[in-house]
DNA sequence: ATGCCTATTATTAATAGA
């Protein structure tokens, strides 16, 4: 099963680029960020037509989430995060596929830091570590994946030190991230890759992508049972550079179906 | 220290992104 998680920015402006990379990737589990439309204004039809059953928690102008399914529809288990009924902002979905337990979070960028935006990003963070504590001791793979607005080590940036004063990289951003790891949680894309250098995201700005300036913020967080299942992953670094492309790469995994002997035996 | 670039929304400029 392929997973993959995309922040879009803009689910119709940039539809054309989607349906092409669904046809080319051909994904079996899409999370999607940014969708930057309301639930009426999701572009349910041509991703049917792409072959891809969908649900999707929408807002007007900012935010919005969605998963996809090929060949099925994703069932639904949970829209929002518990622990604040006031919060409007449309940054968490779940649903079940193929019974692993899919999450696909947005988290807040947070700048400018410090401010009242870094505080809702460590607010909301701490609410996203309480559930997920609840959601690791599931007896089933569980993912967590998406944007999380975090460049977890210095390993993560092109020139760290340009991103000492961003709310991506402020050290409670960090901290948050590490505690949830801490938690049991294994990032699979730098567990599969221990040393090299991967980027999610590339700005618009300065030429950024043709000089690789680019940082790794969007992460695929696996508990043990889906850890197990683990076998590759990686970038799509290519689609970044697509006409209309959004400033994010599509990241994927793989996960086998069984877990291997090895493995199981542990 | 700031703009750079791009999208959305509401009317040619503001806001947000990271």
């Amino acid at each position: 099963m392929k997973l993959a998680t995309y922040n879009v920015n803009g689910v119709n402006g940039r539809l054309p680029v989607l349906l092409r990379w669904l046809g080319e990737s051909e994904p079996d589990v899409v999370c999607l960020q940014e969708l930057k439309a309301p639930d009426e204004k999701f572009p349910a039809a041509a991703i049917e037509k792409a072959g891809y059953g969908a649900i999707w928690h929408g807002q007007k102008s900012w935010n919005g989430v969605a998963i996809l399914a090929r060949g099925r529809e994703p069932e639904e288990t949970r829209r929002g995060l518990p622990g604040d009924p006031d919060d409007t902002h449309s940054r968490y979905i779940e649903a079940v596929i193929d019974g692993t337990l899919i999450g696909c979070l947005y988290l807040p960028n947070g700048n400018p830091a410090p401010g009242p935006k870094f505080d809702y990003k460590l607010a909301w963070f701490k609410r996203l570590n309480k559930y997920a504590k609840s959601l690791l001791a599931r007896d089933e793979p569980v993912v967590l994946a998406g944007d999380y607005n975090v460049i977890p080590t210095d390993l993560d940036a092109y020139k760290p030190e340009r991103w000492v004063d961003d709310a991506l990289f402020f050290p409670e951003s960090r901290a948050a991230y590490q505690k949830l790891l801490s938690q049991g949680w294994t990032d699979a894309i730098r567990t599969l890759h221990p040393d090299e250098t991967i980027y999610t995201f590339w700005d618009y700005f300065r030429n950024a992508f043709a000089r690789n300036a680019g940082i790794r913020i969007d992460h695929f967080l696996l508990n043990a049972h889906a850890a197990r299942l683990l076998s590759k992953g990686g970038v799509e670094r290519d689609v970044r550079g697509w006409e209309k492309s959004s400033d994010h790469a599509p990241t994927w995994i793989s996960l086998t179906k069984k877990a291997k002997a090895r493995a199981r035996r542990k």
